[in-house]
DNA sequence: GCTTAGCACTCAAAAAGGTGGAGTGCTAAA
DNA sequence: TTTAGCACTCCACCTTTTTGAGTGCTAAGC
């Protein structure tokens, strides 16, 4: 049954007020706060409504109203009212977003202290590409024991790695081996690179130091620790939050966040280009329970997609939290995807049960 | 005044009490602790005396006694018994140490990380080099539009960078110019790459489209943030430690913590190749005068130093912190620094106001 | 002189009791 | 359907009491 405006209207104000004061909302103060041309007790036959409805509840009989997930739902889908940016906010991003010529790794690593910043949640940040390859492979000789293997990746990552061994060979050695790894190993994916390929390459170059499985031991390493990471900071904000008091429950919340790869089954959800919030229970993770989390995907070229994202309590300002990561998502998508601009605040993808109760 | 033998055994089981339990320290513990052969009224005679001394305090007129700085320095420089780490410690910080072929900034990350599951206490990781010069310079070509910086560095830290620009060069160009600046600006500090030299090598090859200003960008630019670097790690740690049972106090430390200014500020301190244990009131940040920092240095090789170190309350179990990090300061010293193990627990570097009150 | 049994004393922390007030649900009338 | 009115609930806060660990001191003993 679809709620009466009016009852979306207290709806609202008893959500506001509680992401505002961190206490349980009464009548009366949602009377002020709506302005509604009724009394306390026509308030309190709604809230009783509201609450048998599982939009609200209360912590004990005679406190106000907390809403519940439900309601937090509701209020993300069709009630929260569009934030928009401050010129300020947006020229802070716009500025913070100038980081052309820095690597993925760092960009991220930017922006995740940016939308700390910014949301004064923890941020994080997290990178997954369907394929990576690689596009081109240098080899620097340097002395008859070292040389630099340089990997330029798909999506403009470059690696390297100094190599230092306890036998020597020729910098003809390297300059051929080079040339081969560039037209063998370029193009194609982690799994390609198998044992006969190696084999094979070593046989063709004559290597019989071992060079060739060397360097396809870090291009096989680096094709897969590139395919994606996550990243969280600004940890430490949640122990400014009244629903983090207790020390142990910070501690559980973040010692789950500092495990990227539970950071990266965040990501596992199918949407690309919206805002996507995940509330409380909505949360697959028994630890995230009871927070809430937002997240914003962006475009990173190369068949890269990014995200960032922010946690905090399921009592957490939706709407400017929801704008700022979303301005942010698209400055990235404009940086690094080549301006295909992908995600757009005001279209909120949609997660959880809204089923009627 | 030196104390009695028998004072100095009691202040030993107050320490070793307190640390265990964070519960003031009664003369019946403190009896059955060290197995003295007097009554516990004895023991509370010699209390009053530790307590005159300025070794301990009393939270309140009836509890037990706590220590003081004082009290922790002297037990650090005089009474605490070598700790010897379990084989299994040895063998799973070796196993740790496994890290040939990683580059510095890994090879932190992942000893700080060990530090922390170790001693479980938030580790610090800082770098420093007195100087870092670039050893070789090498430019790869991409395509008209686009090349790879890749530095060699002192420490053998390799650093790259994919330059993009928006008008185009040829081979020849790049090559040249690698060759150029390996010649003239290998070996040299920050300081000597001076506008005038970009200039002159400007002129010298011809370069009118500002490839070698952005060139030298990144070698001042890299160079400059190659000196050092700190980290942190398991700050969320602190939040199981009963001295940080208020969020306000683990926010402040973490907050402190996490501007690697003030870490970088820690390693001022002129020792090199020994553990060093400030105590509470002994750092010089007021943020951390209630805490304590016990640090190990390293030789990095390369006229590089490290420092690996950990942060907890006053009441941490120092000599078992003390021989971990020494043992893992001796092999990364092993790992990077050639063999010349600096470090050893045993002859602790002693930093704070010992005279007597 | 040092040691110790004994005891009164102190003080934080926990338990128990009391009060106020914000907020509720319900009723009955408009 | 709304609303004034009222009894009721229950947390939050305060005060008081109790408890007990631990002390300092005294006076006797070695």
């Amino acid at each position: 049954m679809e709620l009466s405006q009016r009852r979306k209207k207290i709806l609202r104000a008893v959500v506001e007020e509680y992401i505002d004061s961190a206490e349980p909302v009464g009548s009366k103060t949602v009377l002020s706060r709506t302005g509604l041309d009724c009394s306390s007790a026509t308030i309190r036959n709604e809230l009783v409504a509201l609450d048998k409805e599982g939009y609200l509840e209360q912590p004990h009989t005679s406190a106000g109203r907390v809403p519940t997930a439900k309601g937090y739902r509701l209020y993300v889908n069709e009630l929260m009212r569009e934030r928009e940016l401050t010129h300020d906010e947006a020229e802070a991003i716009n500025r913070g977003l100038d980081l052309r010529g820095r690597g993925h790794d760092k960009i991220m690593d930017t922006v995740g202290h940016m939308a700390t910043e910014l949301t004064s949640y923890p941020a994080l940040t997290i990178s997954a590409a369907a394929t990576v390859t690689v596009k081109r492979v240098e080899l620097i000789y340097l002395d008859p024991n070292s040389f630099i293997i340089v990997l330029l990746l798909t999506g403009d990552t470059v690696k390297n790695k100094l190599v230092h061994l306890p036998f020597s060979f020729s910098q003809v050695t390297i300059t051929r081996l080079s040339a081969v790894f560039n037209s063998s190993f370029t193009g194609i994916g982690e799994e390609k690179i198998t044992p006969e390929l190696i084999a094979s390459t070593e046989r063709a170059v004559g290597d019989t130091m071992g060079l060739t499985s060397v360097i396809a031991g870090f291009l096989i390493e680096t094709l897969a620790t590139s395919r994606g990471g996550a990243n969280v900071s600004g940890e430490a904000n949640l122990l400014k939050l009244p629903e983090f008091r207790d020390p142990e429950k910070a501690h559980k919340l973040i010692n789950y966040l500092s495990n990227s790869e539970n950071l990266a089954s965040l990501s596992a959800s199918p949407d690309f280009g919206d805002v996507k919030v995940l509330i409380g229970p909505e949360n697959a993770a028994l630890e995230l329970k009871d927070s809430s989390v937002v997240m914003a995907s962006y475009n990173a070229g190369d068949n890269m997609r990014g995200i960032i994202g922010v946690v905090g309590p399921t009592r957490m300002d939706y709407s400017a939290v929801a704008a700022k990561l979303a301005y942010i998502a698209e400055g990235l998508s404009k940086l690094l995807g080549g301006g295909a601009a992908t995600s757009g605040y005001g279209k909120l993808m949609i997660k959880g049960d809204d089923s009627d109760g």
